[in-house]
RNA sequence: GCUGCCAUGGCUCAGUCGGUAGAGCGUCACCUUGGUAAGGUGGAGGUCACGGGUUCGAUUCCCGUUGGCAGCUCCA
């Protein structure tokens, strides 16, 4: 069956039609003497292709079947293995859902439908759905795909336009065609007399769509400001056949068993407790190794590069946050101990360490010579986070972050930032997590000035100074205004989630403020004072989101000399108990984590436990013959640095305990 | 903070149209066991998140609280 039928597409008023060369993703060109529209050229390409088709890319930007080519240019034929044309066909399917949803519900006022990464969505003027609603939704919405109605467009004046959706009583499209420019297009998609405003592109006709699910129904602000009317959104998927559907919903399925707040509670790695309460996680013994071994590499390599450590107050009066003005930006983010009505003294616990080490260094007066001052403090912050924003390890009321700042002279700006880069990347290729970072270069907003500190031309400047240095460093940071913090623009780290959700994991970031409010200063090679400028910077980010994106990065796998258990001895039989214990103790005097399994049960059952519990070296411990010991090492290699040196330390000792038979299996 | 969903042994879940609970896996003990993801037998373990209400009686129905999840909004 021919779905995608070629239909007399849009006339486009007062052009003629002329000879026009078509080229095409091959390189090959069609000749046409009539303007064609972007199906019919599909058609003539071939029927297969035609009928898969769901949108077209004109001299590179996508455009609609229905869209006339009138003159030369290179055209691309789009399908669902395309993303862009995936993109149209998620598209449409979110009509098909909002038809759906009229049809059922005929009082649902429709909002916005967009595809997105992962599907698409839909927000609806209704009550919420459930689940069993979802289910029924998707049964209306295969009838109206079955039913194969052709989608037409066209368009409209502006008046006729909004007059259009009024009589309809979609109040929120009204909105949206007030809002678009005056001399904006006004597209409409008529599929079997459900019409849609909408730019496109869409496909030829709903039947096109063959494999879709809903996914999930949740609540969305109106336009994304939570001063607006929270309407309901559905998020659903859609693919170009059944198998791409089943096996992205398998896929989700599958991320779910790399959660870190599943797995980091399964392997007890964290707990959280409803009595201790929300952002506040237990670390338990195995994860509490994980971070200690992080925090002493952080920390001895972070000195080895000149930093001085810190240890300062874990709260303070509020004065000092009213010096640094956090009291003005960030109240609301703190927790405050005290009432500023009645106490004659009230406390902050601190949410950033800044001001505290500023006071270190204003402890004395400072030289330009003192200059590089680098300062680091493995540091527990809080905050006072919403409480719908509380998440795992990764979004928390109560943290602890590799933090430092360094006090500078202008000329030392750019050597020192380029540093701190180079120390995060230092961390981050240990680990294993380079190539899964992106960079993002946080700017201020110019329309929201109150919100920072200091005038436009200061961050003029020093934006101007960031974007150069990102330069000199090859780095392609992406730029986001009005994420910069109040005193300065950032270099942000991005890392994202098994959900795909992205986070800051790095941040390093450049300030010519705050120095000026806490009256910093050095005193320079004549003699005279000057302000310093300070970098906030962290090396390896918050612990716990480290621990959160290593666990789902290794699914609980880690890197040997992270692992809270790294070897396991496995005695074959009862009899080899002893000589189990004799191994683990050369083991744990060489500082290995490791203990013996003397459960009497099969060794079949010990590697699975062991397996199960992620250990990455067994021992499995036995004699062939009477009197004869054997040790055979199982190793999983991980590929990092930290493996790498325990690989070798590994072998060493299985050369020491050697006094019969060695054997190493190494797996994969 | 907003909208919705959820809360039953360590884990995954069943169940009670209102009469104080069950499975599988795990765990523990004993037996068995010389080999790479499941040997046998027996046992322990639950105030069905917490607080109120309705009721003769609430794990079940209603309200509230706390916590968890998804999304939105926020994130120094």
């Amino acid at each position: 069956m021919i779905e995608n039928k070629a239909v007399n597409s849009i006339k486009i008023k007062g052009r003629e039609d002329k000879e026009m060369k078509v080229v095409l993703k091959d390189d090959s060109v069609k000749e046409y003497s009539e303007a064609k529209s972007v199906i019919d050229i599909a058609y003539d390409i071939s029927e297969g292709l035609a009928r898969m088709a769901t949108a077209g890319e004109l001299d590179g930007e996508v455009v609609d079947l229905r869209t006339m080519v009138d003159h030369d240019g290179e055209l691309q034929i789009l399908t669902s293995y395309d993303q862009k044309g995936l993109a149209a066909l998620r598209h449409t399917t979110s009509h098909v859902l909002a038809e759906a949803v009229k049809n059922l519900y005929p009082e649902a006022k429709v909002a916005i439908g967009p595809s997105i990464d992962t599907g698409f969505y839909y927000d609806f003027e209704c009550p919420p759905f459930t689940r069993e609603d979802l289910d029924a939704i998707e049964k209306e919405m295969k009838k109206i795909i079955k039913a194969g109605a052709k989608i037409e467009r066209f368009e409209l004046p502006r008046e006729e336009a909004i007059a259009f959706m009024k009589e309809k009583e979609e109040p929120y499209k009204v909105e949206l065609i007030q809002d678009l420019p005056e001399d904006a297009i006004l597209s409409f998609y008529d599929q079997g007399g459900f019409v849609d405003l909408c730019a496109g592109p869409h496909l030829m006709n709903v039947k096109s769509i063959k494999a879709f699910k809903l996914i999930s129904s949740s609540g969305a602000y109106w336009r994304g400001s939570e001063k607006n009317k929270m309407l309901t959104r559905v998020y659903g998927t859609a693919f170009g056949n059944k198998e791409e559907l089943n096996a992205y919903l398998e896929h989700l399925e599958e991320i779910k068993k790399r959660d870190h707040n599943k797995l980091g509670r399964e392997m007890e790695l964290f707990a959280t407790v409803d009595v201790i309460g929300q952002g506040l996680p237990l670390l338990m013994p195995k994860g509490t190794i994980m971070i200690q071994e992080l925090q002493r590499w952080v920390e001895d390599e972070e000195e080895r590069r000149g930093y001085m450590r810190t240890k300062t107050p874990l709260m303070a009066k509020k004065d000092l946050y009213v010096i640094s003005d956090h009291w003005g930006h960030y109240k609301e983010g703190m927790f405050v101990l005290g009432d500023e009505e009645k106490d004659e003294e009230v406390f902050a616990l601190r949410p950033m360490t800044c001001p505290f080490q500023y006071y270190v260094y204003k402890q004395s007066q400072k030289s330009y010579r003192d200059l590089p001052c680098r300062y680091g403090e493995t540091s527990t912050l809080f905050r006072n986070e919403d409480s719908g924003e509380m998440h795992g390890l990764t979004r928390v009321r109560q943290f602890t972050i590799a933090e430092g700042h360094l006090i500078l002279t202008p000329e030392q700006v750019e050597e020192e930032f380029k540093a701190c880069v180079d120390l995060a990347k230092y961390f981050l290729t240990t680990l294993g997590l380079e190539s899964d970072v992106t960079y993002q270069l946080s700017l201020w907003d110019p329309k929201k000035q109150d919100k920072y500190l200091g005038n436009e031309e200061m961050w003029n400047e020093v934006q101007g100074m960031m974007r150069e240095i990102l330069q000199h460093l090859g780095i392609d940071a992406k730029e986001e205004v009005g994420d910069a913090a109040f005193y300065g623009p950032k270099l942000d780290i991005q890392a994202k989630n098994v959900y795909g959700k992205e986070d800051t994991m790095i941040t390093v970031q450049l300030d010519m403020f705050l120095a000026e409010r806490f009256d910093m200063y050095y005193v320079d090679k004549n003699g005279e004072k000057k302000r310093p400028y300070i970098i906030h910077r962290t090396s390896l980010g918050c612990y716990e989101r480290t621990l959160a994106w290593l666990i789902e990065k290794y699914a609980g796998l880690f890197p040997t000399w992270l692992c809270p258990e790294q070897v396991k001895v496995l005695p074959i039989s009862e009899k080899y108990h002893d000589y189990a214990n004799q191994v683990a103790n050369q083991l744990k005097a060489r500082s290995v984590r490791c203990s013996v399994d003397e459960r009497g049960e099969k060794i079949g059952y010990k590697i699975r436990d062991a397996r199960m519990n992620k250990i990455p070296y067994m021992l499995v411990v036995g004699a062939k013959e009477e009197e004869e010991g054997v040790v055979s090492v199982r190793s999983r290699y991980l590929g990092d640095e930290g493996q790498k040196s325990l690989d070798v330390f590994m072998d060493d000792i299985c050369k020491e305990i050697k006094t019969k038979e060695i054997r190493k299996i190494v797996e994969e």
